[in-house]
Formats: structure tokens, sequence, C-alpha cells
RNA sequence: GGGUGAUUAGCUCAGUUGGCUAGAGCAUCUCGUUUACACCGAGAGGGUCGGGGGUUCGAGUCCCUCAUCACCCACCA
């Protein structure tokens, strides 16, 4: 009668690990004990965490965001290193002003409404309620960051930094204002730097224009695809080496519809295969033309206004038009006069407003902007001399490349959400530019003489470039445990507007790199592979996962297989196979915990005793090196690969297996501390909700405890382990392959197999092991230990066949090896221990034929009497 | 146009400086009520590493080239 279930209650934790028992608990435990602090005493490791935009949830890119900011965290932590991660939320300017306007817009209105400090207070209001609900998901997520040290984009530390940043920038003459082109959306009212510009394809016409020249001599034409530009035309230009045209340049030709008249100028700029190799110039409205302008003194004439609309510049007729509307009506006017030579079919990428599409106009405007070469040529320099590592490494070229041909930076936005720019104009004399921390006057007075405050705000990605120091404070002594920052994780689509900056505006205002490692995250994209979107609505939210599977699962099954900056597919596969290994570590601890049962007291350097006890700390000592070594390479995916096997293979199918024939204990618990440890950076809930409920570990916390040291262990024990496992292997392969029906192992005068007998039954599945003084049966072939499965004849045909394939397999491997070592060159020239190495092979390889081949004489003469 | 990355088992992907018979998870097939776990255990099948050249004793790994895909940058008025 089987009454097993009757009889043994003696699991103190339910069979199944069920994450959200446990999790915030967990949590509040680590924040409440102030694990997270920096108080250790070794060297920093220090992560400012890139902060996430205050004006939104959290999606599933940022639970791998998380996990790969938190597990190098809490791995340093653990090996005692004055550990800090520190947490931030972005403002994001435009980014939370886009976002809030679409809220407005459902409400019926519009950011028109209302005055920009009035808009502020709202979005201030409208980023707290946020604020709570993502930092709340942070803490879901395991992540082991310091609180206390919270900084948010609009804290005063941050922007008076900003401030600070913008008056060395001043004095040193690097900030100026300047009338320029900027790149500006008619919809939202403001401008962008180049790199926000979004390019897309679109189709559109080019149409050929002829220009007439003043002296009569002909006509030049001009292809275009904005012809509505030309009303703002002040020059025509071709390449100075292109025959067909040398004898126009510094000729005149008289503009249709506005009847002025412009030079023909030479300009290398010009691609004499496009169009006819003759160009308009548009210097107010288009970037080429603009500096083409610039090289030959012409004027820029504007004439579309802030509003997208045709300006008091362009006839009368056109005036008050949007872009369109007057393309439309240009055209007609040309066809009318005569003047459109041709049109045709087009397709180019134009630019536009990554938020609402509209297409950029190309504007002049004042603004300020940073002078970027004394900038950049330090951190070209700190980048060549590998100051910083990258992760992927080609990332640095890249970098390196960009800030080679980098340009002014425009860092003036005409909206509400932001930091005010502390620079205030003379209302008498609009060159007169001071600077003033006043931001919250519109007039100030200043030696008798009056100042209205500059309405635009920073760009911010400006006061994002003082991250790293501003978070510390610039000479506190946070900055000077944690700067330079350890590592900087953070995605591709930043490498250029962010850490660009930040390592240049490191060098600048806090003298040194920012940080000595970038690790660079692909991102997570749909399951199909495609690219997440609210749009298409494939968007995975991380907090039902988390409900689901657990925070550690998802933690795992995110990181699992992936590489630096390689975009890759959710796969939930992967989480759920994560969520399995947690209940497989849960199960090792519950098993642990009811074997080494109440009176069990924990001695840390408990002595192995049996053979299997040698081997799992052997692997436990390789594991945590391994383990140690892909962390400090930042190769996640092995590290997490290495650990699953480690736990489940090792671990839970042989040590455990193997323990279950054996008293002992004190190295079960202390192998079930090492498997929590090591797994701790990857699944902090389920090994800290395990640590809790063990007898021996007082009110310790996980979290701080430290990394795996070296245990003794005797290889060559741990080798007979090795030795049990083979015969337990093939021993298995042939019941299955055979059909055999609980045979007995024989064997004659093998110690090892004495002493291991009940292991190798139990884990084979076999009658039993015994010592005989001699006898026939199957002979195990994998191992040099002689030993032999009883059997009845009915098997031998089965057996005699497979082992002819067995050789012949095992004969293939042997021709190779002789092959290799028959060539001299490999002899010669591949190191020494490789070749060595193959010499091993062929001998373990002949030696294993011999037995096989002694085993078939057995058979062969079996079957003959 | 320039650049970067990718292409390995049915699917999703690892494979660190060139060196054991190329791996994992999932899926498939077979067997299993062994005192932690069916979110489990034991086994099996499955790949000429995108094509073609080259370097090398040796190439999934390095070089050239082609093809396909993805992304980034620059833009042609």
């Amino acid at each position: 009668m089987n009454n097993r279930g009757d009889t043994i209650e003696l699991m103190n934790l339910p069979k199944n690990y069920e994450s959200n028992q446990y999790e915030s608990d967990i949590y509040a435990l680590w924040e409440k004990s102030g694990a997270f602090e920096p108080t250790g005493k070794g060297k920093s490791y220090t992560i400012v965490m890139p902060p996430p935009n205050a004006n939104a949830n959290l999606h599933i890119g940022y639970a791998l965001t998380a996990a790969l900011e938190d597990i190098p965290a809490r791995y340093h932590r653990m090996k005692g290193e004055r550990t800090l991660l520190l947490p931030g939320a972005d403002h994001a300017g435009f980014e939370t002003q886009a976002v809030y306007e679409k809220h407005l817009a459902k409400e019926g209105k519009s950011r028109f409404d209302f005055s920009r400090e009035e808009l502020y207070t709202q979005l201030y209001d409208f980023v707290a309620t946020n604020r709570n609900s993502f930092e709340g998901q942070i803490r879901s997520l395991g992540v082991s960051c310091d609180w206390t040290r919270y900084t948010f984009t609009l804290d005063e530390k941050i922007v008076t930094r900003a401030y600070q940043t913008f008056k060395q920038l001043w004095d040193d003459g690097l900030v100026y204002r300047g009338e320029r082109l900027v790149n500006f959306c008619t919809f939202h009212g403001t401008a962008f730097a180049d790199i926000e510009v979004e390019y897309k394809e679109q189709k559109t016409h080019l149409w050929y224009l002829k220009y007439p020249l003043v002296d009569g001599s002909g006509e030049l034409i001009v292809a275009t695809t904005r012809p509505e530009t030309m009303l703002g035309d002040t020059g025509v230009a071709v390449h100075p080496d292109d025959e067909r045209y040398k004898q126009y340049i510094g000729k005149t030709v008289r503009l249709p519809l506005t009847g002025r008249e412009v030079p023909v100028v030479a300009d290398e700029f010009v691609e004499t295969g496009f169009g006819t190799g003759a160009v308009k110039l548009t210097p107010a409205h288009d970037q080429n033309d603009y500096d083409a302008a610039e090289r030959h003194a012409l004027p820029k004439i504007t004439i579309i206004t802030h509003e997208g609309k045709l300006s008091d510049e362009a006839p009368e007729k056109y005036r008050g038009l949007s872009v369109l509307e007057a393309r439309k009506a240009v055209v007609e006017d040309l066809e009318q006069g005569g003047v459109i030579e041709k049109i045709e079919d087009l397709t180019h990428n134009v630019g536009q407003c990554y938020k609402c599409g509209t297409v950029i106009e190309p504007l002049l405007r004042e603004q300020w902007f940073i002078d970027m070469k004394p900038l950049a040529k330090p951190a070209i320099e700190a980048l060549k001399a590998e100051k910083i590592t990258f992760y992927p490494a080609a990332k640095r070229d890249q970098l390196i490349g960009y800030l080679e041909g980098l340009r002014d930076w425009n860092i003036s936005r005409q909206i509400a959400w932001g930091i005010p720019i502390p620079a205030f104009q003379n209302v008498d004399n609009a060159e007169d530019w001071i600077f003033d921390e006043r931001v919250d006057q519109e007039i100030i007075e200043v030696d008798g003489k009056t100042y209205h405050r500059d309405p635009d705000v920073f760009d911010t990605w400006f006061s994002s470039s003082s991250w790293p120091f501003a978070t510390l404070g610039l000479g506190s002594d946070d900055f000077k445990h944690h700067y330079p920052l350890s590592l900087m994780e953070t995605g591709g689509e930043i490498l250029y507007p962010w850490v660009s900056r930040m390592i240049m505006l490191g060098l600048y205002v806090a003298g040194d790199v920012p940080f000595r490692e970038v690790y660079i995250h692909g991102y997570v994209m749909a399951e199909d592979g495609s690219k997440m979107s609210k749009s298409i609505g494939n968007v995975v939210d991380p907090m039902p996962v988390i409900e689901e599977y657990g925070s550690d699962a998802l933690r795992m099954g995110i990181i699992a297989g992936r590489s630096p900056a390689v975009n890759r597919g959710y796969d939930p596969r992967r989480i759920e196979e994560a969520r399995n290994f947690c209940n497989k570590i849960w199960n090792i601890a519950r098993y642990a915990e009811n074997r080494l049962g109440d009176g069990y007291t924990h001695a840390p350097d408990a002595d192995p005793t049996t053979d299997a006890e040698h081997w799992v700390l052997d692997k436990l000592q390789q594991t945590t090196e391994v383990i140690g070594t892909h962390l400090d390479n930042y190769r996640f995916a092995e590290a997490y690969e290495t650990l699953y096997h480690f736990v489940w293979d090792d671990v839970a199918d042989w040590y455990i297996e193997a323990s279950k024939s054996e008293k002992g204990g004190g190295v079960l618990g202390h192998v079930l501390e090492g498997v929590l440890k090591l797994a701790h950076p990857f699944a902090p809930f389920v090994t800290e909700t395990i640590w809790q409920t063990l007898a021996w570990t007082g009110d310790s916390i996980l979290a701080t405890q430290s990394w795996p040291k070296a245990h003794k262990a005797d290889a060559k024990k741990a080798e007979l382990f090795e030795a049990a496992m083979t015969i337990v292997v093939e021993a298995r392969g042939l019941v299955r392959a055979l059909g055999l029906e609980k045979p007995t192992l024989y064997y004659t005068d093998v110690p090892f197999l004495s002493e291991n007998a009940e292991l190798i039954t139990r884990l084979t599945g076999l009658a039993g092991v015994k010592e005989v003084s001699g006898g026939a049966g199957l002979h195990l072939t994998s191992t040099p230990y002689t030993c032999w499965l009883d059997v009845d004849s009915s098997v031998t045909e089965a057996h005699v066949e497979r082992l002819e394939t067995q050789k012949s397999e095992q004969q293939l491997l042997v021709a190779s090896y002789e092959k290799r070592l028959a060539n001299k060159s490999y002899v010669h020239q591949a190191p020494k221990h490789v070749v060595e190495q193959t010499h091993q092979q062929l001998a373990d390889t002949k030696a294993a034929i011999t037995r096989i081949e002694l085993e078939q004489a057995r058979f062969s003469g079996a079957s003959e009497t």
C-alpha cells in the first residue's frame, strides 16, 4: 500500500514557486535594510541608470535594460565593491509635451490655450502621477538601485548644473547666438537638432524650370522638388568644371513670377549628374543652398513663416497660403507662363517631425548654438586612446566617425516643458545678451538697462549631457568615489545624441571621461521580429508577464541568447524556460531543507566525503570562475547559460540524485548556498525568498552576502564520480536500446564500484550492482573498469549490431586523428598542447576500440560454440 | 551613395583571441507513478554553419566576392 502521501509531510514550502506571493515583500525587505546603498569596502562600481521617460509606463524593453544594469550591480556588490546603481527619471522635454498635447487634444484643447507657465505646471503634475507608476515597475523588476539618491532631470541640482555648464560654455566663448537654418516643425512650433529629424521616402515630382538669362543669351534649366521655393531664390549654381555651363558663370538670370535678377555662381557642391547640373539656390529654406549662399554672399529671403505659410516677402497673391497650396499655385502660374520644361516622377527622402510626421521646414531663426569642434576634439582623443571600452567594440569607431563630422548644436527649443535658458536680451539693443539665473522673471534690470528673458528652453539633451556628474554632484563625496562611472548601459539610438555628448561635456566640465565602459543593448522586437509600436498594437506590457511568470523569469528569459546591439524578438518560450528554472532552484532548496532537517547547523567549511561531493564542489568552483569571467566581460547570456546548466544538469540531475544515497549534509548546505549566490544576480527574488526561509541564515540578506569562494575538493575523487557517471550513462543506454528488464551489473575487484554500488543501481534503474568472481554478459565499453550486465541470449544479436556501429564510429575518429598526426606541418606548427591533445584522443579512442573488439570476440566465440 | 550588423537544427538564437565528433531552449518521437520538482526524469532523431573563392597544418570563426534581410548616417536640388 502506497501511503506516501499520508505519511510524508516534510516540505515546509509549497511544491511550486509562486513568485507573486513573495516579490513585493522581498523588495520591501531590501529597501528597508538599506541593502542597495554603496557600503562596500572595495573599489567602486557605479552605474547611473539612463533615466526612463517619466511620461509613460515602462515597456518590455525596459525589463532588458533593468536586467542588464542590475545583474552587474548585484554581482559587484556581492564581490564586496562599493556599488551604486543610481536611479532617475527624465522629464524628456519635447517627448513629454507631445504626449501631453495628445491628452489636451482629447479634451478639445491645445497648448495655445495656456501660457508657458501654465503648461509647465500642468506638465509637472502630469509627470508626477506617472513617476509613481514606473518607479513601482522598476521595483517589480527587482532593480537594486539606491532610491535615496533618486534624481529627476528637473531637480534643482540638475537645473543648476545646466545653468553652470551653459555659463562655462558662454564664458569660454563656445556658446553663441546666431541666425541659422533650423529644422522646424510648423505643427509643434519648435526647432529640432539635426539628429532628431526623421527621413522618410516620399513620391514626388522633379520640376524642370526655365530661367532666362538677362542678356538674352538663352536660358538655364534648373530642376527642383520644391517649385514654390523659387519665390525665394537668390541665385543659380553650377559646377565650376561643368563645360555645359562655364560660359554662364557670372551672368544673371531673371526669375519668373518675381522678376528678380539673380547671379549664376560656380560651386563644387553641385552634382553634375543630377537633374540638369544647374541648381536654384533658396538660402533661407535649404541647408545646402544656405551654405552656398554663405560662400557667395547671396542674400537670404524668407518666404515661409514659422506657421508654415507664405510670408510677406512672397508676391502678394501667394501670401498666407500653406506650402502645399503655394506649390500648386506656383506650378499653375509657371505652366501658364511656359516656364516648365518637363515634369518627372521622383522618389526621395523628406525630413519629417518624428512625432507628428509634419514635413520639417528648414527655417532661419535666432537660436543658441554650441561650437562643437573644441568639445569634440578631446572626446575623439579619449576614444582613440581607448579610455572607454565599448560592447560591442565596433561602436567606438562609429562614434569617432560621428564626432569627426559634427556640426554645431542648436540647443534652443520653443516649448514650455524644459529648463529655461538663463539668458536675457537688452530691450534696447538686440545684440546685448547677458547670462542670469533669475529665470522666474521675464524682465530684469541690470545696470539701469532692461533685459527680457529668452522664452526658449534647453534641448533635453543639453542638461542630460551632464547627467553622470550632475547626479553625483560635481565635487561631492559621491563624485569622488563614483566618477567616472563604471558602466553606461544604453540603447544604440542614443549613442549620438546622449553618449557622445556626455563624453564631450564630461571631459569639458568634470575633467575626465564620464564612464569606463559602454554597453549598447539591442532592442526587444515583437515576436515576429518587427518593431513594437503602439499603433500596430504589438507592444508587450511587462507587468502581466511578471504577474504570470515572475520577475526573475522575465529577467532571465529576456537576456537569454542576446548579444549586445543585436535586435531580437520577444520570445515567451524563453520566459517559460526561465520560470521553470526558478522552480528548479526552488525545489533544490525544498529538497535540501528537508534533507538537512531541523537539527542541521551550518558549517561553511563542511568537508566533502563522497566522490559526488568532491565532484560537485569542483564543479561549483569552476562554475563560479566561468560566470565571473562572463560577467566581467558583460556576456550576460553566456553567464546565464553557464548557471542554468550547472544548477540543472550538475546539481539537480547528478549531485542531488547522488546525495540521496548518502548521509552527509554539510556539503549539501554549502552547495545550496553556492547555487543561491551564483543565481542571485540573475534571479534575485527567488534566491532571496529561499534565503529567508533557511534556518541558519538568521537575519542576513542574500543581496549583501559575498560571492562564493573556493572550496577544497579532491580532483581525483571528482574523477571517480565522473567514471560512475560514464557507467550510468552507458548502462542506461544499453537498457533502453536493448529493452533490458532490470539487469544486474557485475564486476570483479573494482573497489570504486563497491563504494558507489547503491548510487549506480538507483541512477540506472538496475536490479543491483554486485561483485562476483567471474561471469559472462554485456561488457560496458565506454569505461576502463571491467563490468558487465547479465542478460539472456535473446538480446545478443542486437548487442553485436550496436557494437559494430560503435566500432565504425570510433574507427572514423581514429582515421581522422591519425591523418592529422601524419601531417608534419600540423605536428610542427600547431601549438604543443593541441598536438598532445590529439595524441591523447587517439589513444583513448583506440582503447575504446580495443574494448569493443574484446567484447565482439566474446560474442563471436559464444555464438560459434 | 556610405557604414554597421545579421544569415548556424523545424522555430528563436549561442558559439569569447581560428584548435575535441558544432551547442542551447522550445518543438518532434520513445519510455517513465525511482521518498525536490510533470514548471519533472531517462533516451532518440534532426545541421554539407547563405553561395562561391582565398589564407592556414587546421575556418562556423580571418580575408575577398556575390545574394538576401535589418538598422544607422548622408543626402541628389
